[in-house]
DNA sequence: CGGTTCCTTGAGAGAACTCAACGTCGGTGG
DNA sequence: CCACCGACGTTGAGTTCTCTCAAGGAACCG
């Protein structure tokens, strides 16, 4: 399988299809706006962008900044690479997600773009995208909704928080992303390798597979590679609530 | 001393001064408009905002956000209270800051702002904004621009660093807010204490303490209570670059 | 002066890391 | 078809870093 399309719900993706038939067009920020402002966000977006392979990079940190993403499917991560040769994943884009809003506001990218699975892109040229927060009030209000959100997963991830906690609430994130509204235990395909999760939480690889084990034995999940069964979300969301990036659940907490 | 400005260059400051006379114009946002968009967003922005005492709060996580801040004078701490009842600082906002700009995107605030010192603070009614921001690009851009400037530091701070690592960074941060553009070993006044500190850093009260002895130990700084003086910025530097949170400094790069 | 808060230092505990080894999987080439 | 290889996931043993708990001193304030 060339192209993971495992997350969208449909299996009939073309490289040049129009955000009319694309899979991601409700989480897509062209799914809230106004049938005037979609047509014009639309129309500036250019979705014929080649399928972007595992390890490709999409633009790399200190380029100039020249375009905002859309991850149409597929998962992105941004990282970048320090003084001392080290990676630090500082997120994951999943299909609907912006890529480069962090550069929005500097002239280049401050963090890398690169494709955790095969990905399709689209692209949005910052000159276009000028030129639509200037003329709409309301794609300049869900932009910023964007940068804001962003900017909240940022704080919650970086809080002081154990190896489990961060585990359970990257979990429970993932499982309301991929499959989001499903209360019944989900299976989730985690599409990145555990090296980038770890990464990513702040962990040694080797602490994220002695979590998962653990969560294992407690029969909180059924793990096998990068698919996940959550059997106890409960459990999970009761470890992962201070950290604030799950939803609050009503049924979870009902069934707690 | 009722009324912290010593980072402020004016010692006379009143609680309903306009903006022309603000000590902190060209930090605000208005420093960098158009005289006609500086005018209008002077405008909108109340000025006669009453001081906030130490350990008051500005707004609490979950209101309803209705403005945006613009801070002063003093110093406003952003941090959220999870469900273990452990604080969480998530920033330190100077005078020139914005606060509440996570809110943005969302209907509530998701984070405390208290006052670390006595500050002085302008507000911004969110109906304001959202009317400059539709009726001004370049006032959009410039909020832009600091959104997803504090994205960035998050994201920075996030990383997996070592305690020294943080406090150096943070140090060299301070100290770049405190008194930009001093490349002489400065000597800064941190407003905060050492709790609020080792919160935002992710780090115990003592391990910054331990760090800033050791630092003091190798002749790096020199640490009385609130006041640090950097003596060697560039061993600081070599230690913190990896965060990326402080200037490049072609100056230090060079003495290094 | 007593009370509180903050800063600092020490000793021990614990969480996560590093280093190492091993099994699995998928691709590649003989 | 099968051996080989590299990337990934998992598990164990020992180490290191940071935290927790505890106590004392300094600064501030009523």
């Amino acid at each position: 399988m060339p192209f993971d399309t495992r997350p969208l719900n449909t299996s009939t993706t073309t490289s040049h299809g129009s955000c009319l038939y694309c899979p991601t067009s409700t989480a897509c920020l062209s799914g809230s706006l106004t049938a005037n402002d979609r047509n014009r966000w639309n129309g500036a977006l250019l979705t014929h962008i080649p399928l972007t392979h595992t390890g490709k990079s999409l633009f790399t940190a200190g380029e100039i900044a020249s375009a905002v993403y859309v991850v149409r499917a597929g998962c992105i991560k941004s990282c970048t690479v320090d003084d001392d040769g080290n990676e630090h994943v500082r997120g994951f884009h999943l299909p609907g997600d912006l890529v480069g809003l962090d550069a929005l506001g500097a002239s280049h990218y401050p963090a890398s773009a690169i494709a955790v699975t095969p990905s399709q892109i689209c692209r949005l040229p910052r000159g276009q995208l000028q030129t639509l927060m200037a003329t709409s009030a309301d794609i300049t209000q869900h932009l910023m909704g964007r940068v804001s959100r962003d900017l909240r997963l940022a704080l919650a991830i970086s809080g002081n928080y154990s190896a489990e906690q961060r585990v359970a609430a990257f979990l429970l994130y993932m499982q309301e992303r991929l499959s989001p509204g499903s209360m019944a235990p989900a299976t989730i395909r985690l599409p990145m390798p555990r090296r980038d999760i770890a990464n990513y939480l702040r962990l040694a690889t080797e602490t994220v597979c002695r979590v998962l084990t653990r969560f294992e034995e407690h029969k909180q999940i059924v793990s096998n590679d990068k698919t996940v069964r959550l059997l106890q979300p409960v459990a999970l969301w009761n470890m992962a609530e201070p950290v604030g990036i799950c939803q609050p659940r009503m049924q979870l907490r009902a069934a707690a």
